[in-house]
DNA sequence: CATCTATGTTGACATATGTCGAACCAGGCG
DNA sequence: CGCCTGGTTCGACATATGTCAACATAGATG
């Protein structure tokens, strides 16, 4: 997970996808981070691999959203540290 | 810091500090992670580079604590956009 | 001071990783 | 069916990264 995050292309990726209306981004919405498409599209791989976001094509176009049980897991793993 | 945290030596690292008793550990006190001595160094390095933790040479030993500040810093980071 | 233990630094090396261009699928549309 | 647009896969390549052995440093201790 962290691993996945690691990549400034992908966190960018990732927060514009957690962060866009309707908890779901289309790759044309978010392919705009400063390098070609084909990148994007491996590092969204990646980002699937790691069970970080889910994707759903819907005719033309690719939909990409967040696994909810993600940030919850973070939660968790970061919560609990910082109590004890 | 996610980058700092990509790496599962780094990551076992740092979970060894941060559930040590007393907030700190000595380098001694976490080497077995299945890496030579210098690679655990190195890699101690990188997590105090990237502002994860904090050194103090007391004595013979030198000892390696949590910054405080981070694991607030990502619970503000993921809480948000979970509650969102 | 000589020396021993605990850490850090350096240099070299193999592997992993990010990046791109080119070629390749999928679906809509004339 | 032919073609265009959105997206993925492939192959090649440069760079970053993790790793170790060898050497260097910092304190303690005799």
């Amino acid at each position: 997970m962290f691993k996945a995050l690691g990549d400034p292309v992908r966190l960018r990726l990732f927060s514009a996808v957690a962060s866009h209306e309707g908890g779901e981004a289309c790759v044309c919405d978010i392919s705009d981070v400063g390098v070609s498409q084909p990148t994007v599209s491996h590092h969204l791989k990646k980002l699937k691999e790691a069970g970080l976001l889910t994707s759903e094509r819907r005719g033309t176009w690719v939909y990409y959203r967040v696994e909810p049980s993600v940030l919850a897991a973070m939660g968790r793993l970061l919560v609990l540290p910082a109590a004890a």
